[in-house]
RNA sequence: GGGAGUUUAGCUCAGCUGGUUCAGAGCAUCUGCCUUACAAGCAGAGGGUCGGCGGUUCGAAUCCGUCAACUCCCACCA
């Protein structure tokens, strides 16, 4: 086959991921195979591809490609999550820019729309994920809102609530104006903010006196029933026990209390006290019976309980507030102030607490066993330093509010009663019967069904299992086989939403934990080390990237970026450099796809001693990357394999048994090429699936293996013979030395030259063939004599002379071979200054003191081999 | 306020159990090559007091202490 002398991977990509699709070959089905499963992290359904998932697919598409490449089956299961906040948010939009407004439609409706949208804009993201390769089982596609998921989020509500963990209560909860619901509290962002502290005066009832109050929010004055001070605080020593005052323009009279949660040294040391709408005043609130009264719409405007300011917004009401304060001279000061505010994670608006009725799970003896998995490495974690930050969460774990006041998402199964009280039931025929039995003459008309649906989380935390319809049927096959998972790819960002979770709904259905491993990645930044992000617009689209250079180069650029953990600097160059080694690897193999056999010819010494060489060369590699993944060192495996294929391969192997121009190529050495080059690709095929399977095609090295997909990994099946791998880094030296005197001497390649040496037994003398093919020399020679007129090197001991017709610069040499001797003369002291330590040759191993002891010979007999030879120049 | 992490060449990072010539790789830079596989390439070269200080040890990039800088997570100070 003629091939381009460019590899092309728009032209060939489409059709070998068609190609696998058609065969089927990332499907899986339970056997008699040890199964190595991962399930996706899901993306949001309406949520388009960006750089952290090209990372993360990306990893996890190495891993489960080289666990089917290892004859496991191999199991990864995509699929979507249906974002309730953020998907209920865009579809809101959608119709708000329609003229139509949510209100003025019932849930029925709204959810037409919804389901609409979502069939629409829904799964886009997983089609880019082809687009990278991923060897996802889509067959197995699932969504958190599907049938299957969704009754199995209900069974698991219903079953928690008989448990007695999951209650509904009244709670200062996190509420988000924006899409008009309560959030859990990792659903809010703390982040320094630029505000201001106003001063505001409260004249004290019966006196022409003021107390100062500082505060961040003016706005909530409205809401004011009670002013605190410290019962320790001198300045309000004075001040009756049963004093009052009254609240700026409200005029409302509200009571002093004394309370030592107050800070001396905040502000002025009085707090105002907004029971409804802060968390601090709402346990002080508690404490000392006061009234709350609470300001707010839910949409964050204020409500007309005390009839001023009524229908403003909330920032608005604020810059409001704060002239009115001042014509009334009731602010005595404003300063700026810097303070964490809360915002919400979906709609970026600052969050107001807020008291409401919500559901809540009880999580400490969910979070029990959880914990203990992974501090006990039965889960382990990869970086293990998130251990940590985990155990902390799990040891401080508090309730869960799982209620949110949305639509897009699995409606609480709660049903109220006409006279007051609920019931819990997975369908409304079962809770009737509940009902029934509270009161006999209830019908279905009488039942109301709580409004709320559950967070989207609550869906997230059965992934491992309800992928696999296990909460359902908790006995099927599929669970079985499948459960519990190998690995699990996500980001450090949600080990509190989902990571923890899952693992404590595992121990919960399952009794088993979720996943054995979790490899954390990094946050994907770009060169300056910024968050990429919409806003600064340093988010390259990964979908142009790989138009550009490749799914592959963009793989390979990912992979060369990220260790475990590590945040991850993307550069563009590096997707650069992942295209330069497909091609790398497409010239190579065009090189000996073009070598015409001829099994006449006698395999060539040469082209022996190289395949003796590289045989323990990829003994050794295959070794080495096998630990480095075990360890999950991906980015490092996959480095082994980079400088494999680039130096030893092609630099090294193929330069040593390329034939001469046009020249053919015996039959044993095109063979045994054309074998390393099938194992070469089946260890990259994983990192690199595309430019792998179209050479691996075109070279069809198995028979019956209709792609790479399903070939086997090759594997090492004895140790590397060390002593070639030596011997063979002895001869490299010798090359590279000579080339480097050509490039001194200024000699073309084409230029052959002679070798000679003094043999000693630190001469490669098994691969003579190879450095004479490879520095082009007309002959090698052993010899007795030094020679002063030479172009002279050592390689350990042995002395080696490259004749030059008296072409040679006698200072220069001199120069440069009393450099090397002061360099090994040093190296010798502190070798001998370790040796002849006493403690050092007592104490240290045995090992350690020998290799000292070969370090001084080698060193004695080079400076011995570099005296002589500047004595033969002078 | 609490906790974790990072600091090694111009840049991004390896360096795993303290011990090979251990101070590394890739990229970038410089030099020479359009040598019929690849200029998306080949052959060479330069470049670092391993953040500072102190300690343990025969021996420290590696272990301990301390200081500094940066990053992240957690936490209700109005």
């Amino acid at each position: 086959m003629q091939l381009a002398d460019k590899y092309s991977p728009e032209q060939i990509e489409q059709k070998w991921y068609d190609f696998w699709i058609k065969e089927n070959l990332f499907h899986s089905e339970p056997d008699a195979r040890e199964p190595y499963t991962i399930v996706i992290p899901p993306p949001n359904v309406t949520g388009m591809l960006h750089m952290g998932h090209m990372l993360n697919n990306t990893l996890q598409d190495v891993l489960v490609r080289r666990a089917r490449m290892q004859g496991k089956n191999a199991c990864w299961v995509p699929g979507t999550d249906h974002a309730s906040i953020a998907t209920e948010a865009k579809v809101v939009a959608k119709l708000k820019a329609e003229g139509i407004d949510k209100a003025s439609l019932t849930r029925e409706e709204f959810l037409k729309h919804a389901w609409e949208w979502k069939e629409k804009h829904g799964g886009i993201i997983l089609q880019q994920l082809r687009k990278l390769g991923a060897s996802c089982d889509w067959e197995r596609t699932c969504f958190t809102m599907d049938e299957p998921r969704s009754a199995g989020v209900i069974k698991v509500f219903v079953d928690l609530f008989r448990k007695g963990r999951i209650y509904r209560g009244v709670r200062m909860v996190n509420w988000d104006p924006s899409a008009q619901t309560a959030l859990s509290d990792e659903e809010v962002i703390y982040k320094e903010s630029n505000g201001k502290l106003y001063y505001l005066r409260y004249k004290i009832e019966g006196s022409e006196n003021y107390i100062v109050v500082a505060t961040t929010r003016p706005e909530t004055i409205l809401g004011d029933t009670a002013l605190c001070v410290n019962p320790n605080d001198e300045r309000y020593k004075n001040l009756p026990v049963d004093a009052r005052v009254i609240v700026p323009l409200v005029g409302r009279s509200i009571p002093v209390i004394r309370d030592e949660y107050v800070d001396l040294e905040f502000g002025t040391g009085a707090l105002k006290v907004t029971p409804a709408h802060d968390v601090n005043d709402y346990m002080l609130g508690e404490k000392y019976g006061l009234e709350t009264i609470d300001i707010f719409n839910d949409n964050g405007t204020i409500n007309d309980k005390v009839g001023m300011y009524v229908g403003m917004e909330r920032f608005e009401c604020r810059r409001v507030i704060e002239g009115d304060l001042a014509a009334a001279d009731l602010l005595e000061k404003v300063e700026p102030y810097t303070n964490n505010v809360g915002y919400s994670e979906r709609t970026g608006v600052a969050i107001e607490p807020k008291l409401s009725m919500q559901w809540f799970l009880s999580m400490d003896e969910l979070a029990k066993p959880a914990t203990a998995a992974v501090l006990e490495d039965i889960i382990k974690f990869v970086p293990a330093k998130y251990k940590n930050t985990y155990r902390h969460w799990m040891e401080n774990i508090k309730d869960w509010c799982i209620s949110r006041q949305l639509w897009w998402g699995q409606r609480i199964p709660a049903y109220y009663l006409p006279k007051g009280g609920y019931v819990v039931a997975e369908t409304a025929e079962e809770a009737l019967a509940l009902a029934q039995e509270k009161d006999a003459s209830l019908t279905m008309a009488d039942l109301r069904q709580d409004e709320d649906v559950l967070d989207t989380w609550f869906s997230s935390w059965l992934w491992p299992i309800s992928v696999f319809d296990g909460i359902r049927n908790p006995n099927n096959p599929e669970i079985e086989y499948y459960y519990p998972t190998n690995d699990l790819v996500t980001g450090p960002d949600i080990i509190f939403f989902w990571v923890a979770r899952m693992i404590m709904a595992g121990y919960e259905w399952r009794g088993e934990m979720p996943f054995k491993n979790v490899y954390f990645t990094g946050i994907v930044r770009d060169k300056l080390g910024r968050k990429m992000s919409k806003q600064l617009g340093n988010s390259p689209d990964p979908l142009d990237l790989i138009a550009k250079y490749g799914a592959d180069g963009m793989r390979v650029a990912m992979l060369m970026s990220t260790s475990a953990g590590n945040d991850v600097m993307f550069d563009e160059a590096l997707c650069e450099q992942g295209r330069n080694f497909c091609n790398k690897i497409w010239n190579a193999y065009r090189l000996v796809n073009m070598w015409a056999e001829d099994s006449s010819i006698p395999q060539p010494e040469s082209s022996k001693a190289a395949i003796a060489w590289f045989d323990e060369v990829m003994l050794e590699r295959i070794e080495r990357i096998n630990h480095n993944m075990e360890q999950y060192r991906i980015s490092e495996a996959f480095t082994e394999l980079y400088r494999l294929f680039w130096d030893d391969f092609s630099g090294w192997y193929l330069e040593m048994v390329k034939p001469a121009y046009q020249a053919p190529i015996d039959s044993a050495t095109l063979a045994r090429t054309k074998h390393y080059f099938d194992q070469l690709l089946r260890l990259m095929h994983p990192f690199m699936p595309f430019v792998t399977e179209e050479i691996w095609q075109d070279l069809r090295p198995e028979e019956g293996v209709c792609s790479i997909v399903i070939a086997r990994q090759p594997e090492a099946e004895r140790k590397a013979n060390e002593q070639i791998l030596n011997r063979f880094g002895l001869a490299e030296e010798v090359i590279t030395a000579i080339r480097n005197i050509r490039k001194q001497k200024n000699i073309a390649q084409k230029e052959a030259l002679t070798l000679n040496y003094i043999a000693d037994e630190n001469y490669p003398t098994e691969y003579a063939s190879v450095i004479a093919k490879m520095g082009n020399l007309s002959q090698i020679n052993a010899v007795e004599e030094k020679d002063p007129t030479a172009a002279a090197f050592i390689v350990k001991t042995t002395q080696y002379f490259v004749p030059m017709e008296g072409n040679i610069n006698k200072e220069e040499e001199i120069k440069k071979l009393t450099a090397d001797l002061e360099y090994y003369e040093g190296f010798l002291n502190s070798v001998m200054k370790k040796l002849s330590n006493e403690r050092f040759v007592s104490s240290a191993p045995e090992k350690v003191v020998a290799n000292e002891r070969a370090k001084q010979a080698d060193a004695e007999a080079k400076i011995a081999a570099l005296k002589e030879q500047i004595a033969a120049l002078q």
